[in-house]
DNA sequence: AGCCTTTGACCAGCG
DNA sequence: TCGCTGGTCAAAGGC
């Protein structure tokens, strides 16, 4: 894997700031995750199956990988980079049409601003938007919605 | 030298 | 009570 995700917009982990208590909204409507840029990982070795997973302004990082045979689709498990937040994401693709049938499930909430808003302006108004949603449940791909496939 | 990614194994919960 | 699936942690390798 040379030019793959990693290092997508490490923005020096500036994007902190706030957070200082644990105070969490109660319920907060759920916006849209904002998309900067997407990284795409998986198919680096020449299958030609790539896995492009938009990017939500956050950093994530991949600790476990495994296959689920009830949905016939690979699951990726992220957590936040930061352990001061519990956010967690796992993203589910299809091995052999990881770029037409994506999904990421957020889980929990981000107590952080997000380093691409630290990062660059791009990513500003995505921190923004990121750092609206709480415990919402984004499901990407053709999906459009909680439909099972 | 440090950090991140990947794979495997183990544990827990539910049916 | 047993089996299966999902989820998490740990270790190793590579960049």
């Amino acid at each position: 894997m040379a030019s793959n995700s990693q290092t997508t917009t490490t923005g020096a982990g500036g994007g902190r700031g706030q957070g200082d208590d644990e105070e969490q909204t109660p319920t907060p409507p759920p916006a849209p995750p904002p998309e900067t840029a997407p990284s795409t990982i998986g198919g680096g070795g020449g299958d030609g199956v790539q896995l492009v997973m938009p990017e939500d302004g956050y950093e994530w990082k991949k600790y476990g990988q495994k296959f689920i045979k009830n949905i016939q689709k690979n699951r990726s498990y992220f957590r936040c980079r930061d352990q001061r937040c519990g956010a967690k994401k796992k993203v589910e693709w299809h091995p052999h049409d990881p770029g037409l049938n994506l999904r990421v499930v957020y889980d929990g909430a981000h107590h952080h601003g997000s380093p691409s808003s630290a990062a660059g302006e791009g990513g500003a108004s995505a921190a923004a938007a990121a750092n609206q949603y709480d415990l919402s449940t984004q499901y990407f791909g053709g999906a459009g919605g909680p439909r099972s496939q």
